[in-house]
DNA sequence: CTCATTGGTAAGGCATGACTTACAGTAAGC
DNA sequence: GCTTACTGTAAGTCATGCCTTACCAATGAG
């Protein structure tokens, strides 16, 4: 049921363009930042949005913090729009349906 | 390409109210606006953002106009999904290699 | 023709969000 | 231990977004 923080983290150009990032491999934030026009600090709070939203998982190593992709968010998301996927052929069809009786 | 905008769209609790209610059946903007708390020229504001999206469209009939559901914009969403999930399913297959030669 | 209905647009106010710099804390290297 | 590297948090600024009221255009009804 997470699928709001879902929409609102990715509706973010930097915050989709530090999860795609992710899709390559774990990375670390100073290694995300690097390819961010953003500074550092602005990518440790999009990293946050994108957590909350069960996007990226993190892992502490050392020194350093790993995040990665968690798919939790996204499958969220698809059920969610599976759910509206079947609503909207029904609601086609109902229209069709209508469109016929009328004209 | 649209998959952007669709997620600017929906991330909004309202406009996401306001694209649910269509899927029952075309609405006119009276309507709508009956069945939310804000304004009618804010659900009027809102349709832009969703007709933008490509998610509603409209048809204008004599006084009034037609809101109805227009698959598109969730398409362009479920084909960015759809890249994305086999994305994250290779990216765990590298991850699970990858954890499997270091430890 | 006149008036009411419907709905889009403009302008302004206010809250939210994204970014910055500064600071604090923890682990690593010497 | 002391310094350096890495990262999260706090505080403040600035832009963006959402909402409101006011206004205007177009259609329908009488």
């Amino acid at each position: 049921m997470a699928y709001a923080e879902v929409f609102t983290a990715l509706a973010d150009p930097t915050r989709r363009h530090i999860f795609e990032a992710l899709l390559e491999c774990p990375k670390t934030v100073g290694e995300l930042a690097a390819n961010e026009v953003v500074s550092r600090p602005a990518v440790s709070q999009h990293l946050k949005v994108l957590e909350t939203a069960q996007l990226v998982a993190v892992e502490p190593q050392g020194n350093r913090r790993l995040y990665s992709i968690k798919s939790d968010g996204l499958e969220d998301l698809r059920n969610y729009l599976d759910r509206f996927w079947s609503d909207v052929l029904s609601a086609y069809g109902a229209e069709i349906s209508r469109r016929m009786n009328n004209h």
